[in-house]
RNA sequence: GGGCGUUUAGCUCAGUUGGUUCAGAGCGUUCGCCUCACACGCGAAAGGUCGUAGGUUCAAGUCCUACAACGCCCA
């Protein structure tokens, strides 16, 4: 076998690996009846879409969760695919057209939509080649993208369902529309982002009158389309104007002054400006007042023939400044005020949003909303963390219906055909709609129907991914065994756009729930908290970063960073944490097959090790070896990563290297015979293969290559294939007694580190060692691991005994009771102890008074737990022996 | 304005049902080590009134109330 680097090189295994791993066939999953299916289905991750950071602690996780239930014996399917991201998708491609001189117009509409699939081809899905650098175990056999045949299926059959239901409809209203991406967007798709603007205070003329009235408004322009001037009913400056005509200035249209309840008295004068056509709620005040509806604008927000000519033509925004400037000339401006407010964004391109009077489809959601509200309610899905909830339960309950039409080419084109007379054929396709058609007993006849020429919402096929990757609506196997899912892992932002949605449909049209628990991922900030972000440049390319670091140390570094609903501040140099960490079990490998190799390799000596050759640092090992399985595997029930991953971390580097290893090494130093030698280290290397099979989810790489060396192999013998240890049968082996018996050896070990570190007494220098003890166990704990202490603390000599006189000049420390001497020769400098003595005599004694006043207490000793009291009881005693003995040591190193 | 979250060592954060020598980890700092797996390492140390003010309790980092600061979501 060749020898082991001196360092783990990532990069001679990662690729190598992975490509092994996928050609191998190790992520696919098939029905197994044999097995509980555990499925897993990707959040699509968009297809003009490049990995960030992200996705990396994303997609880690979900990988976590599928290689952990993959080696407890599940039948574990991840199921990875893409998005089509109708808007960005589309731009994209756009772009390419400007550049070509060509647009999407002048191609029409077939010919754009080739365009797209071909540079789907072509470009499309970096990310998922980018995702195999991170080692994830998906079954890219089962790759899906929402606009293939299967997906496309069911989404015709659930807008026609749903349509057929009454929970579709379509109707003119007042949409967040994009004017560069001349589309509506649903209220989730648009950010509002807190801006400084103005309020400008314009003065309307009454009619027949020298009056005035005065309104605020932050969006002047809107006055052309305005058709009413609203006040408060209740309020009394107003009173005398409710009723009358006002007119609007430039516009000179005749406008009526009236009375509704929404109106603020006290925002800008009491009075405001309605322009239904653009401003939700002057849309719903004037359906409740019956207003004309003007609208004054095209569909990329410049002015339209409704507004006076001079303005025709212009832009929204110089239009305002136009008019602004106009008013002023008129004396009609009367002040403008610097104001804050919200303004709505694309999410997308980041314009701001006009409000717009449109055709579109909208899904009625409350119908839909109750029963996905009552399934997280009564426990079927549950949140991690759990918090997440509340936000859940606020929106389901506040729910508005969802505009699903898009005013693009490139999505899922709307199953709705019309007839000349405007009647509306919603059909799954054009036969169906003739069937429909002729059902009604129209005149009209197939060639007369026209299909609607909008598409719907991206999201609108992203909600039935857990059921159409399976080809939903057919009730394939593939379904029944691998549907509902598991674990959904996503970001908390998309809760309402996705998670919830997925609910709604997978009760809907399935009557089940799509998964059982919803993992909410942490977000990746930089390292001074702000969000990652493109134009802050902040953000580290994760592909640099793993061929920096390694994909197990960006992995398991993201995971150790990030508990259950915290924010992680990232930051390249974190990774060290998991490079070091891999490191740290690259070279436990190398020592324990080092030794290994040593040995003769005979037949014989390959024997399993026996409980007969165990000694007490081996049952420690197995003991804490057994409540790492135990406490890892729950941490791991309950979605604690972030606890399982640091529970690993300290029993390899902590148990295992720093304190076995080590007594390990001088066993085999102890001792000539080559049987036991071997023995030693086959059981060493068996409890490391496990350990290493624990901590295989987290860092796949590193352990498959040591698994890889640890032992000659079958070809296709893969680690990520094997069991995990489980804890049903490592429970056992929980050993208290033992753990007790190490802890005491440990401290004693401790102690007398501290007193060479302190006393500044190098490793070259030899020491005695002098161990008077009062219980017999103690006393033959340190008798059995006399060499382990000879070797470790470097002694000279050592005596060990029962009630020993006090060596007379000894540096000194109490152990559980026992009391340690390291005679000092007369060389050292005793203040150094005796100050070292003190201070412990002072911590103690300040932990004796605490314990002491509990126990003078008789609220205290009448109310406690009696176990309570004794262990106060206990500590009593032991801190004031402990204290008395430290003393006496004392008082001796002054004399 | 409504909702949610955070506040513990210089930094980043654990601390799950109130009670074990409970005040912890990693990084950083200081000191000592090239100890034959690892300097991406080994050994040791210093460092905190647990945001503030009340309350409940025999007992509060942990539960309750108010307040403050910061962050996120919704309007």
């Amino acid at each position: 076998m060749p020898e082991l680097a001196k360092q783990y090189n990532p990069k001679e295994v990662e690729e190598k690996i992975y490509q092994w791993w996928e050609s191998s066939g190790f992520f696919h999953a098939s029905i197994n009846p044999d097995k509980a299916a555990h499925t897993i289905v990707i959040p699509p991750p968009n297809i003009t879409g490049i990995l960030h950071m992200g996705h990396i602690l994303n997609n880690t996780l979900q990988d976590v969760f599928t290689r952990w239930k993959r080696m407890q014996g599940f039948e574990a399917c991840w199921i990875p695919g893409t998005d089509h991201a109708g808007i960005a998708t589309q731009n994209v491609v756009e772009k390419a057209l400007r550049k070509e001189g060509t647009s999407l117009r002048e191609l029409g509409r077939e010919k754009f939509i080739d365009r797209v699939w071909e540079w789907k081809t072509q470009y499309g899905g970096t990310i998922n080649k980018q995702l195999r650098t991170l080692g994830v175990s998906c079954d890219w056999e089962r790759e899906r993208f929402t606009m293939d045949e299967g997906l496309s299926n069911a989404v015709k059959e659930v807008f026609v369902q749903l349509y057929d239901k009454g929970l579709i409809y379509k109707g003119k209203y007042i949409v967040n529309w994009c004017p560069r991406e001349q589309t509506a967007l649903s209220d989730d798709e648009v950010n509002s982002v807190e801006s400084i603007g103005h309020l400008w205070y314009i003065k309307y003329a009454i009619e027949n009158s020298d009056e005035f009235i005065v309104v605020a408004t932050t969006r002047p322009e809107t006055m052309l389309g305005d058709t009413a001037i609203a006040v408060n009913p209740k309020d009394e400056r107003y009173k005398d104007f409710v009723g009358k005509n006002a007119i609007v200035p430039i516009a000179h249209r005749v406008i009526p002054i009236v009375a509704d309840d929404f109106v603020d008295p006290a925002f800008g004068t009491g009075a405001v400006k309605v322009t239904p056509a653009h401003d939700a709620n002057d849309y719903q005040t004037g359906i409740r007042l019956n207003l004309p509806q003007i609208i004054i604008m095209d569909t990329s927000a410049t002015m339209n023939a409704n507004v006076p000519a001079k303005y025709q033509g212009l832009d929204r925004y110089e239009c305002r400044r136009e008019l602004l400037r106009d008013l002023e000339k008129q004396h009609l401006l009367i002040k403008t005020d610097d104001h804050f407010h919200n303004v709505g964004h694309c999410y997308r391109c980041d314009t701001v949003i006009e409000p717009y009077l449109s055709d579109q489809w909208f899904v009625k959601m409350k119908p839909l909303a109750e029963p996905a509200l009552k399934a997280v309610q009564d426990g079927k899905i549950k949140f991690y963390p759990e918090r997440f909830v509340k936000t859940y339960e606020h929106w389901m309950t506040n729910i508005r219906d969802w505009c699903i039409s898009r005013q693009l080419w490139w999505g899922h084109r709307i199953p709705a055909y019309y007839l000349p007379d405007g009647t509306i054929i919603v059909a799954r396709n054009i036969q169906e709609a003739g069937e429909r058609l002729k059902a009604k007993g129209s005149r009209y006849s197939v060639s007369d129907l026209k299909q609607d020429e909008d598409v719907l919402d991206t999201w609108f096929s992203s909600w039935l991914w857990p059921l159409s990757v399976h080809d939903w609506p057919n009730e394939t196997d593939d379904l029944k065994y691998f549907y509902p899912t598991d674990v959904l892992v996503t970001a908390p932002d998309i809760i309402f756009f996705w998670v919830a949605r997925m609910i709604m449909a997978g009760l809907e049209f399935k009557g089940e729930v799509p998964f059982r628990h919803v993992y909410f991922t942490s977000l990746i900030r930089d390292s001074s908290g702000r969000k990652m972000s493109k134009s802050l440049g902040n953000s580290p390319d994760p592909i640099d970063v793993i061929s920096t670091y390694g994909a197990d140390a960006l992995r398991f570094t993201v995971l150790f960073l990030a508990p259950v609903g915290q924010d992680v501040l990232y930051d390249n140099d974190k990774c060290e944490i998991g490079r070091n960490f891999a490191n740290k079990i690259w070279n436990a490998a190398r020592f324990l097959m080092m030794h290994r190799d040593q040995l003769p390799a005979e037949n014989e000596l390959t024997i399993a090790p026996s409980a007969a050759s165990e000694d007490m640092t081996d049952r420690w090992i197995i003991s804490r070896f057994s409540s790492t399985v135990r406490d890892v595997t729950v941490a791991m029930d309950n979605f604690r990563v972030n606890d399982a991953v640091k529970l690993l971390y300290d029993f390899l580097w902590k148990d295992f290297c720093d304190w076995y290893v080590e007594f390990v090494k001088n066993r085999l130093q102890e001792t000539s015979d080559v049987h036991l030698k071997r023995t030693i280290i086959n059981r060493a290397l068996k409890i490391y293969e496990e350990t290493l099979k624990l901590l295989h989810p987290f860092m796949p790489f590193v352990t498959e290559e040591i698994f890889q060396h640890l032992s000659q192999r079958k070809s296709s013998e893969t680690i990520m294939q094997t069991l995990m240890p489980q804890m049903s049968q490592t429970e056992s082996q929980i050993d208290t007694d033992i753990e007790r018996q190490m802890d005491f050896l440990q401290n004693v070990i401790l102690a007398v580190r501290q007193i060479r570190s302190e006393m500044n007494i190098p490793m070259s220098k030899t020491i005695d060692f002098v161990a008077s003890c009062n219980e017999f166990e103690k006393q033959s704990i340190l008798e059995n691991n006399r060499n382990s202490l000879q070797k470790l603390l470097r002694l000279e000599t050592m005596t060990i005994g029962i009630d020993l006189p006090k060596p007379g000049y000894a540096a000194s420390s109490v152990v559980k009771g026992q009391e340690i001497f390291i005679p000092l020769k007369g060389l050292i400098d005793t203040g150094i102890e005796r100050d070292r003595l003190q201070k412990e005599i002072d911590r103690l004694e300040g932990q004796l008074r605490g314990v002491m006043a509990k126990l003078n207490n008789e609220n205290f000793v009448g109310k406690a737990a009696p176990d309570v009291i004794e262990k106060e009881k206990n500590k009593q005693q032991n801190f004031e022996q402990t204290i008395q003995k430290l003393k006496v040591n004392l008082e001796q190193l002054v004399g």
